[in-house]
DNA sequence: GTAGGGTTAG
C-alpha cells in the first residue's frame, strides 16, 4: 500500500534509528528456531504475526542475526510500517550485518516498499560498488516502479548494464511492470526482445509478467501472441489474458477463452470469473453467468467480495434486478463497488428514484464515495430525467469530498444538461472546465444535439469530438443523421466524404432479444422474423403509446409509465421481438422507433421489457459483436 | 529481489 510520506516523517525515522542506536543494547546470543519460525509466516504471508514474533525474539534475550533480519524487513515492507522498518534498520547496525547482500537488499526493499525511496537510494549509493549484487540492483528497480518512478528505474536498469552487473528474471520482473500507457510500448517489447536475446529464461512469470504489460500499453493483439507462443500456461497466465479481454470490452473472446481455459484442465479462481462475469454483464449472457454462480457455489470461494459484486453487476445488467438486489443484500460486508454496482443496476433499469435513494443511504453507512461512483450516479440522473438532484451530486464532490471531477464527470453532466435541453448550459460547463474536455464530453454534447436538433451546435461540437477521435464511427453517424433530419443534404454528403476519405465504415447496426433461451436479431428495416407482420402491429401499438408518453408532462411521467406496462396486455414474446427492432442507434441510447423521430431513452424499455416479463429479457445494441455481423443470431452458443 | 482482480458515461 502507498502512504503519503512527510519531510517530518522522513526526519522522524532518521531520528528514531539515532535513538535507538545509543537506546537498545542487542545481546549476541542466536537462536536458529526463532529465524526458521520467522521465515514461515513471512513465507505463509503471515506477516504481523512475524513482527509479533520478532518482538517475542527480542523479549526472550536472543538476539537477531544475519538470517533473522531478511524475514522481519519482509514483514515491515509487506504491512508498509516504515517505523517498525526504521527500527529494524536500527538493530540491523547495531549488529553489524549491514554489509551482509541480503540484509542490505531487504532493507532496500523494505524502504522501497514504505515509500521511502530516498532512504533505499542513500543505502544504495552509501554501499561499494564492488558490493552491489543483481539482487541490490533488482529490489531498487521494483522499488522504482513500485513508486511510479519508471524513469529512474529505466535509469538504473542502464548503468545495471553499464557497469556490467548481471542482468536476471527478477531485473525483468521489477522493471516490466513499469510499463502501464501504450507509450511505455516500445520500451516494453525491447526489453521483452532483450530477454530474449540475452538467453534469460522466459520463465512462467516472466511470460505473465510481459503479457500484462501488453495488455496495459494497449496491445491486447501481441498479448494473444505471446499467449499462444507460450508452452506452458498457469493460472495468472489465463487470468492475464482473460481480464486483458474484458477490460478492453472484448467479452465474447473472454467467454471463448474461459471455455478453453476449463477444458484444458485449469480450474479457474475468482480473478478469472471476475473477469468472466464482467463480459457476462456486457453481452447480457444471463445463462453462463448462471454457471458461473454455480461453481462459485461448489467453490471454497463462496463469499469472496470481488466475486459477489461481479454477480450483482452480471444479473442487473441481464436484466435480474431481483436476483442482483437479493445478493447485495445478503452481503455482510458491502463495500464501495457492491454499492456501485446496484445503484448503476436501478440506474439501467429505469429506476432512478431508487437508485438516487442508495447513493444517500451509502452516504449514510459512512462509504466514502469515489470517481466510478459518482460517475454512475450521475448517469443515472441524467436519464431519470433528474437533472438538478444530479447537479447537486456534482457539487457534491468538491464541497464534501474535495474530489476534483475528471473529463468522464463532466460528460455525463453534459449529457444530464444535453437531455433536458439544456444545451447553452452544456457549452458553457465544456468552456469553463478546468481539465481539458474529451473526446466523450464533445459527444454528449453531440448527443444532445440531436435530442434538440441543434445543428448549429452539432457541427462545433462534431468538429471538435472528430479531433479527439478520429476513428470513432459513432460520432461521424450521429453528425450525418442530424443533417439528415434537418434536411440539410450538403451536410450528410460533407460527412460522408470525410468516412470514406478515413476509411471508416459502419457495420449495419443490430439489435437482439433473447427469449426463453432463444435469441431474435434485427437488423434495421429486417423483414425476416416469421412473425414480423404480428411485430410491427405490435410496433404499430408501441408508437401511439410512447408518443403519449413523451408527450406528457415530467411528473406525469411516471404515471403514466405504470399505464403503460399494465396497458400493454400482450403476449410476451410477441413483445420482445417488437423491441429487437429497436435500433438503438449508434453509442446512443436514443431509439428511433421505425422512421418516426420519437426519441425515448432506452433505459424506459428496458424497464418495461423486465416488469413485463418477469425480467427474463435483455435488450441491447448489438452492433459491436461480430458474431452477429452476418444477421444471424445461432452462431452464438452463449445466449 | 517478483507476474493476475470488480464498478463508470458518450
Amino acid at each position: 500500500m502507498n502512504r503519503p510520506l512527510t519531510t517530518l516523517h522522513r526526519t522522524y525515522t532518521y531520528t528514531l534509528i539515532h535513538l535507538h542506536l545509543q537506546t537498545h543494547t542487542i545481546t549476541t546470543t542466536t537462536n536458529t528456531s526463532w529465524n526458521t519460525q520467522l521465515k514461515e509466516l513471512a513465507k505463509q504471508g503471515l506477516y504481523q504475526q512475524g513482527l509479533h514474533l520478532y518482538r517475542r525474539m527480542l523479549r526472550s534475550g536472543d538476539s537477531p542475526n544475519a538470517f533473522t533480519f531478511p524475514f522481519a524487513l519482509k514483514s515491515s515492507a509487506a504491512l508498509s510500517l516504515p517505523l517498525s522498518g526504521a527500527q529494524l534498520h536500527c538493530h540491523v547496525l547495531k549488529t553489524g550485518c549491514e554489509s551482509e547482500p541480503f540484509v542490505q537488499t531487504a532493507l532496500i526493499s523494505m524502504y522501497c516498499k514504505c515509500c521511502l525511496i530516498d532512504n533505499a537510494r542513500k543505502l544504495f549509493d552509501e554501499s561499494p560498488q564492488s558490493r552491489l549484487l543483481t539482487v541490490c540492483y533488482n529490489a531498487l528497480i521494483s522499488g522504482y516502479t513500485f513508486n511510479s518512478h519508471f524513469f529512474n528505474a529505466i535509469m538504473l536498469f542502464c548503468h545495471m548494464r553499464e557497469v556490467g552487473v548481471s542482468v536476471n528474471a527478477v531485473t525483468v520482473l521489477g522493471l516490466i511492470p513499469g510499463c502501464t500507457i501504450p507509450m511505455h510500448l516500445g520500451f516494453g517489447m525491447s526489453v521483452h526482445c532483450f530477454t530474449v536475446s540475452c538467453g534469460l529464461d522466459l520463465d512462467l512469470s516472466v511470460a505473465n509478467c510481459l503479457l500484462t504489460m501488453y495488455v496495459r500499453c494497449g496491445s491486447i493483439e501481441l498479448a494473444r501472441n505471446l499467449f499462444d507462443d507460450m508452452p506452458e500456461r498457469g493460472l495468472i497466465t489465463w487470468n492475464a489474458m482473460i481480464s486483458g479481454y474484458a477490460q478492453n470490452g472484448l467479452a465474447t473472446q473472454v467467454l471463448d477463452l474461459y471455455h478453453e481455459m476449463v477444458s484444458s484442465g485449469t480450474s479457474p479462481d475468482p480473478v478469472s470469473l471476475v473477469g468472466v462475469l464482467s463480459s457476462c454483464a456486457n453481452l447480457g449472457a444471463q445463462r453462463v453467468g448462471l454457471e458461473v454462480e454455480r461453481r462459485i457455489e461448489r467453490s471454497k470461494f463462496e463469499f469472496n467480495t470481488f466475486l459477489k459484486n461481479a454477480l450483482i453487476n452480471m444479473y442487473a445488467r441481464c436484466g435480474n434486478l431481483v436476483r442482483a438486489r437479493a445478493i447485495f443484500d445478503e452481503m455482510p460486508e458491502k463495500n464501495l463497488v457492491s454499492w456501485t454496482a446496484i445503484i448503476g443496476g436501478y440506474g439501467v433499469h429505469g429506476q432512478g428514484e431508487t437508485a438516487v435513494q442508495l447513493f444517500e443511504e451509502m452516504i449514510k453507512t459512512g462509504i466514502r464515495p469515489d470517481g466510478a461512483v459518482f460517475v454512475s450516479i450521475l448517469s443515472v440522473c441524467s436519464h431519470a430525467g433528474l437533472t438538478d438532484k444530479g447537479l447537486d451530486f456534482f457539487s457534491l464532490m468538491d464541497r464534501n469530498y474535495g474530489m476534483r471531477p475528471g473529463p468522464e464527470h463532466y460528460s455525463c453532466v453534459v449529457d444530464l444538461l444535453g437531455r433536458a435541453g439544456r444545451l447553452a448550459e452544456a457549452q458553457r460547463l465544456i468552456e469553463s472546465m478546468p481539465v481539458e474536455p474529451d473526446g466523450a464530453v464533445w459527444g454528449a454534447l453531440l448527443g444532445a444535439c440531436k435530442i434538440y436538433r441543434n445543428v448549429k451546435l452539432a457541427e462545433l461540437a462534431f468538429d471538435r469530438v472528430i479531433k479527439l477521435e478520429p476513428k470513432n464511427i459513432g460520432y461521424y453517424v450521429l453528425m450525418s443523421n442530424i443533417y439528415t433530419e434537418a434536411g440539410i443534404s450538403q451536410g450528410v454528403l460533407r460527412v460522408r466524404t470525410i468516412m470514406r476519405e478515413r476509411k471508416l465504415k459502419k457495420d449495419p447496426g443490430c439489435s437482439y432479444v433473447e427469449y426463453k433461451g432463444k435469441t431474435h436479431l434485427f437488423v434495421a428495416g429486417d423483414r425476416r422474423h416469421p412473425q414480423i407482420g404480428e411485430t410491427y402491429r405490435m410496433l404499430d401499438r408501441l408508437e401511439v403509446l410512447v408518443k403519449e408518453l413523451c408527450g406528457s408532462k415530467k411528473h406525469d411521467q411516471e404515471r403514466r409509465n405504470e399505464e403503460l406496462i399494465s396497458g400493454m396486455g400482450v403476449h410476451s414474446e410477441k413483445l420482445a421481438i417488437a423491441f429487437g427492432l429497436l435500433n438503438t442507434g449508434v453509442g446512443t441510447d436514443i431509439v428511433v422507433i421505425k422512421n418516426l423521430r420519437i426519441c425515448v431513452d432506452c433505459h424506459l424499455f428496458i424497464k418495461l421489457v423486465s416488469k413485463v416479463v418477469d425480467r427474463q429479457f435483455v435488450v441491447r445494441d448489438a452492433t459491436r459483436f461480430h458474431h452477429f455481423k452476418d444477421g444471424t443470431c445461432s452462431c452464438n452458443e452463449y445466449w
